[in-house]
DNA sequence: GAATTGTGCGCAATCGATTGCATTTAATTC
DNA sequence: GAATTAAATGCAATCGATTGCGCACAATTC
């Protein structure tokens, strides 16, 4: 086990006969040093595999090269997508990625940002978990100064870079599909957390059910955690009301799959009697008989959009740039689920 | 934008008029410093909210207290299962995680766990991409001294610990249990690399089938990179070749859905005409029609195993333990995909 | 040739925390 | 009460890289 000592700029210092202020500069290009040694100190450094110590340069530049992403879940094909979105930008710029869970959980939440501003990253990404309500966590990376931004989930009361989807407008366009494809009595399922995208998913399926003159009926709209066993249940709630319905438009494709299961248990032929709709593009959507049809949340777009504006934000540090948010829009995705007639 | 300076023990030094080596001693909790000390300073530090600098502490002690992790991806399940057992264990000790995806490409691969003994990691735990079949990138870790573990996907020939399942077990029992379920002619998909889990995928196969005293067909075995599209295109084939088989087992949940979706194209009842059994335990297994059994791998298990594994050896740094192997045993299980009467 | 400007590099402090080796003060021993 | 031992803290170097300031020497100007 030939534990090497790792090189120094003071090793290559002593090898040249300079000093390590010499070679630092070299290293770095500076203006004031001649070629002639820049081209010795780094020959002599690939030589003796110099790599410098990220902790001394972190803790002398006061910058750790790190991002801190906090996500809900890793295990979730949209989240994971949109962290490779993230970290291909950031490695191309020589910044590694800090990826943490919340969990769906306040606490644990908090907890991990506070770890991360600890752990001084350099940005904090964040999509929020489904009980956070309080910011307080987030105002303290503010004050120390850490760029924050949010992707996705958003907290819409500070003051700080968002990148979503077009929650609305994919929404509407479901809903819209839906209605063109002959269904008239659209069941909906959502959240009750008052999170932006459930609420613009909402929204969309509303006013888009107005615009063709039909009726919201509040009979026909489910709220749930929106998982699996959630959609079984909130399906089965659906047959047992006796009120009528030709679909179902979900806000989580996981729990458009449990009322696809629950439908079909009943004999309910899909697309045929029922057609149905989930949101989040899934890979299992496109496994399920019949597919279903969904929206695609542009995840790796997300996070490079996500990424570059964190990288525009470390550029101006300090100069108060205007908030920005960024609307990306999604793409719907039309599968058999919604055919009535094909 | 109240960007506070942080803390350091100096300040803490002044403000109770004593010396930073007394304030760093009674955070340490050295024995010679006197109880009624430790606890000013503790308070002092609570007071102005303290918090170490990461980078000072890592320079001076030569440890970071980060983790890095490489596996292919995390948009799978399963890899993104480990990362959570790996993370709960770690955060739990005061470490963070560091994760990057090599996305099955070698170069890539190669570059991340550079960047990870750069950025000075205290260990690497890897499950290797499927392209990678030289080992210099490791040795490199190995030789400074950093902890290095592998997971499901492991390098066989370096001296380094191991965390996997027993893949050829739980293979030889979906095997047996196919053949119990009364399937005969068992067609197999695996893939031409040459990694540990399809060669022990393989050998329970096979054996599993010899016990039995069924033969080995060759025809019968496909070999492709196990995705959704060598699903269909492996049944395609079995199809063509007219080789009468009546159940395949795939090494992986992705290609066996492939698969099913081929055979209802052709009018093939599954289970009844040919029963179906995966690996992976893939959520989507689950949702298919009909559910597919499959094999778990047991992921956040081996996270903790592996984390746990890491601390052992941090504990014991120098101390050239044995090269540890552990084998966690999987769960396999039946659905409906594999029951022929039932 | 004296004065000015420029070039190339070294000195030493700094980032924040840790630690071996004093030094001071208190407690104990004879 | 002087001498010894123990307890509590300070001093200063260190981890590795960066950087303002200054010094030497060379090049340029008049």
């Amino acid at each position: 086990m030939g534990k090497k000592e790792k090189a120094t700029i003071h090793d290559i210092a002593t090898k040249l006969g300079i000093t390590a202020s010499t070679v630092s500069r070299a290293l770095n290009n500076h203006p004031r040093i001649s070629a002639k040694t820049k081209k010795l100190v780094n020959e002599a450094a690939k030589e003796i595999d110099y790599k410098p110590n990220s902790f001394a340069v972190a803790l002398r530049n006061g910058r750790s090269k790190l991002i801190g992403i906090v996500v809900p879940t890793v295990n979730r094909n949209f989240f994971s997508s949109v962290v490779r979105g993230i970290e291909e930008f950031a490695n191309e710029r020589d910044y590694r990625v800090i990826i943490t869970q919340s969990y769906d959980d306040y606490e644990k939440e908090k907890q991990t940002v506070d770890a991360l501003i600890d752990a001084q990253v350099d940005g904090i990404l964040v999509s929020l978990g489904k009980t956070t309500s309080r910011h307080q966590h987030f105002k303290k990376a503010i004050d120390a100064g850490i760029p924050l931004i949010f992707f996705d989930r958003v907290a819409e009361n500070l003051p700080v870079g968002q990148v979503v989807i077009d929650d609305y407008q994919a929404s509407f366009k479901m809903t819209e599909h839906l209605i063109k494809e002959g269904y008239r009595h659209i069941a909906h399922f959502n959240s009750p957390v008052p999170v932006n995208i459930f609420k613009e998913r909402y929204r969309g399926y509303k006013e888009a059910l107005e615009t063709y003159g039909l009726s919201v009926d509040p009979r026909l709209i489910l709220h749930s955690n929106l998982q699996l066993e959630d959609g079984r249940d909130s399906a089965r709630k659906l047959l047992d009301r006796k009120v009528p319905f030709d679909a179902i438009f979900s806000a989580s494709d996981y729990s458009i799959v449990g009322a696809l299961q629950e439908l079909k248990k009943h004999g309910i032929r899909v697309p045929e009697d029922v057609g149905l709709a989930g949101f989040g593009n899934e890979p299992f959507t496109e496994f399920t008989d019949p597919p279903l049809s969904t929206v695609d949340q542009v995840s790796i777009p997300m996070g490079q959009a996500v990424a570059k504006m964190f990288f525009d934000l470390l550029e101006n540090q300090g100069k108060a740039l205007p908030v920005q948010q960024i609307v990306l829009s999604s793409e719907v995705i039309f599968r058999a689920s919604t055919r009535k007639f094909s």
